[in-house]
DNA sequence: CATGAATGAGCTTTCATTCAT
DNA sequence: TATGAATGAAAGCTCATTCAT
């Protein structure tokens, strides 16, 4: 990519090892081969440190899936949804993303507890949580989700997403994000389906 | 359930909602309405305040998984290896333990960070691990799994193990329990029956 | 002696044991059978609880001592003073007291610490240094000490009363003080009295 | 001497002042005009500060110790042992090192309970009595000494050994201590073999 | 009178942040 | 610009002291 100066490289690593809180700043010097007071000509603070890492990276992302939410809330007026088709474009998005700012996008995920990007996981899990919703609504032509529905729409949406997280925490290579991602996605959509024909056809049981 | 002194339940608040280390025992103190120094005279330190509060529940947690791990590594050398039928009993046990111990629970997979008991999770998933790896291996009939396989099984019992975390960790009430977290194991194991479907399948086409 | 309640004897035996800086008010009421409150029933605070049980044998040696002090000023203008004489008054002073309040006198001696007795040992030694002063004054009929003579002298008091705290720190049965006092005095008389003997052989030298 | 940072003197100063237990490292700050927090960049911890201010000269002092022993314990078996021969040897080296460094020997013997060097006092008091014991036991020709030996030697060797410390400790010149260690030592052996005579006489005398 | 739970000042230690050089 | 010594708020913990029961 850019040029990245030595503290940037080090503040990754460091933030990606140990997250947000547990990372020190004399850490991130050291390992930078800087002087501790050098990083603040840069950074203002270790939040500014943290946000000038995350904050491009997350803005691409963050453009990706306004567009995505858009889109999503448009066909909801729309012919059958189709759930993965939505989820093939987040997961385009995603492991674009990711297979270039690895760090940064895994830092965003996974280690942002006590910043100001810490909504970004469960963000992407209510973007998940309406994907399925309204897929289930349309299945079953009803004006909201019954509480259960609700609770398993969340479950679910939060498992696949923990999922997405992990395959990119772990996998550092990139070349396998896809297949992963795609499997994952594939065993949901496969269980979902058959779980929402269960629901249908209990549905009719109970009408009938 | 019993009788909790404030202390106890906040410390239980607390470490629910900041984890291990960004608890504070000044918070805990403040939040239980009591100085400081008081919570001192009923545990000897941090460390033990939390332990007190973990401990009891992990250790039944802990023996009940010990006893399935030995059924598991027992069956491995018989017949069809029942992927549900495991996943059922560490299900059971899990929902059992978190109905009664909801807070402690959670804390315990989600919130241990920076204490003896942050193995808990990933112990669990090595065990969900063990059981899809020996469900593959005895449908695909090899010695060992290849390095993709492993990296799906390795994501998919991270993100099932995150599932059950999470129905846990929201569901406050509990009832819904046993309910999503069936459903959330009907769907992987439809999912993971059609992918390993698929492999051997392809394993043949490959072969042929 | 006379009624000693049970906190009072703990606490004697805290404040030997540890001296008054390292001594709790928790283990001296745990170890007096008593609530931690119930002390201050009796004793304002830590402070006051040494000092009511050292005052009483404090103030005894401190009228003794004042007139040793007043005797030992008068007799400075009198004939051949006897260092001997003056030592026997204060050890048979001290050996009295020790003998029947042996632990609170050790406590004033050795380990009052942080206390305002702490002046106790200091004073005694200032009373020990004048009546080396003095008698050497007369042997060499001079106005003043040397420099050198004032660092003997203060030594000499110095490890002399050292020398009998020792005794009265580490001999519990009692019976033996007085024979080692006896010892330790007699060898620092001999030994003082050569010393001046030379010092008056090497004055008349040098006035020769 | 070499140079000292501020906040060694002021250690150093806190330290022989208030001993290590009732040691602040506030106060250390304040009285070397630093911000508490500075102090941790130079030394580790409250011990480790003490540590570093005693340990040199404390190594020095047991190096010689050690070699010191090794000679004494050598002529036990040897002919007429004197006393005063190893006492100068003592004398020399503990001189030698109280005139370099006056603060530091001063607090290893006087100012170190709550640390692992306050056992030195009690360990040259130990050296000293079996000093005076194997002389004892050389004139007396028996085994071992009575009860009463026993504490009269002790008491002897710790009065000695309070003696030297003191004048370490309040003679802050130096130029004098050589002189008036001598005068103690010759003090206490004037005195001693006049007492061992009168042993010897009595002893006799029981016999007849 | 007796109890012991509760209090809070003060200790050691850590670490993000500042600033003289 | 770069340095790293210096800062001080805040954390965990202790213990003399108070007070409702």
């Amino acid at each position: 990519m850019s040029y990245r100066p030595m503290d940037y490289i080090a503040a990754l690593a460091e933030f990606n090892k140990e997250g947000y809180l547990k990372s020190s700043m004399r850490n991130i010097a050291g390992s930078a081969g800087v002087a501790i007071g050098n990083i603040y000509r840069y950074y203002k603070n270790k939040d500014e440190l943290f946000d000038e890492l995350v904050r491009p990276v997350y803005e691409r992302y963050e453009a990706n899936m306004a567009e995505m939410r858009q889109k999503i809330s448009f066909s909801y007026s729309n012919d059958p949804p189709d759930v993965l088709k939505y989820y093939s474009k987040i997961e385009a998005t995603l492991i674009d993303l990711f297979k270039t700012f690895t760090a940064e996008m895994t830092i965003v995920f996974n280690r942002s507890e006590g910043t100001k990007y810490a909504h970004a996981k469960p963000d992407l899990i209510k973007l998940s949580f309406s994907v399925i919703e309204s897929m289930i609504l349309k299945v079953r032509g009803n004006e909201s989700l019954s509480e259960y529905e609700t609770a398993l729409a969340r479950m679910l949406s939060s498992s696949l997403v923990e999922g997405l997280c992990l395959i990119l925490r772990d996998n550092k290579e990139g070349y396998t994000y896809k297949k992963l991602v795609d499997q994952l996605l594939s065993i949901y959509s496969t269980g979902l389906n058959s779980v929402i024909q269960q629901m249908q056809a209990s549905g009719r049981d109970q009408t009938q």
